[in-house]
DNA sequence: AAACTAAATTAGACGCGACTAACTCTCGGG
DNA sequence: CCCGAGAGTTAGTCGCGTCTAATTTAGTTT
């Protein structure tokens, strides 16, 4: 599907994106960032990170030299910390609502890719203010919970 | 990358669920779909539109008869319409923040698909607890606003 | 009823991002 | 110093979702 207008980096892939966000997060923890953490962490094969690397040295993203590390050029540091900025942000923001870990992760992983400067901005702020207001996330939190209630059994039986 | 939780409906695809939502709007509004309404909807070429729809009968998402029009099962139909909630749902939310419509439209496009159901759910109740707190998408906007007008002119010069 | 036109379909190709299998390199211990 | 294990790379394949060009069908129009 086309379109996009302000929403667009298109240039980088969302798959691009996840190198670039492990690649900077490997850099920042162990300063260095090895093709078999890069594939153990996204959960593909080092051939695969191998290609893509080759793929983001093509496109400035990093500078490759074969068999020696890689790093990360400004403009794919750029990327790297921007997508770790929003991960981090709807991580804050999905966390407001008693849901479960994984969950949070899965959609997390699945949204950072597709939200607007705008929206990011957007999205923090309405994070701040529900962090001043506490009392409306916990609203939402015991909604969600009565929503789940009714199918839970009668309180009333042999639990065993 | 693998990983999922509940948030997994998986077993489609992203481009299986616009397919899906366009059908079930069309059907909605004119009563059948047509392979070259779907594909300018879509902005898609038709042959691509024909080679979906048969990948979707098998999957047993629509019916599907050659040259006659295309229908859907029960599980496509459900498939589209959670898929046009879940659109309605994020376009509601994001418009609290005065982003402009190809903005929302664009991310709304791109976040659809990755929303689980208690995301879902979470983000429905906190969209209607903005709406009943509307000094708070108000303080947003606001803020937003002023992030922006740092970059104006100073308002002493010839405007010409 | 024949012809024309628009819709639908098929055939064949491509780019992306993943895979496996086979190889090549690097480097630390002996 | 060399040599083996583990890291990195290459080659070749695959599935997905798209495309264009060519073909077939259906539904007017006359």
């Amino acid at each position: 599907m086309p379109v996009r207008s302000e929403s667009s980096r298109s240039l980088e892939s969302a798959a691009m994106e996840d190198y670039l966000e492990q690649i900077h997060a490997l850099i920042e923890s162990k300063g260095y960032a090895r093709v078999v953490d890069i594939a153990a962490n996204l959960g593909i094969s080092q051939a695969s990170v191998t290609n893509m690397i080759q793929k983001l040295d093509t496109n400035g993203l990093v500078i490759y030299e074969k068999y020696r590390g890689t790093v990360l050029t400004p403009a794919g540091e750029k990327i790297g910390r921007d997508i770790r900025k929003r991960h981090d942000m709807l991580t804050k923001l999905l966390q407001n609502f008693g849901l479960d870990e994984a969950t949070i992760y899965a959609d997390v992983e699945g949204m950072e890719h597709h939200i607007s400067q705008s929206t990011q901005r957007a999205l923090e702020m309405l994070t701040e203010e529900l962090e001043n207001n506490p009392q409306m996330a916990r609203r939402i939190r015991q909604r969600l919970a009565r929503l789940r209630l009714p199918a839970e059994p009668p309180l009333n039986g042999v639990t065993e």
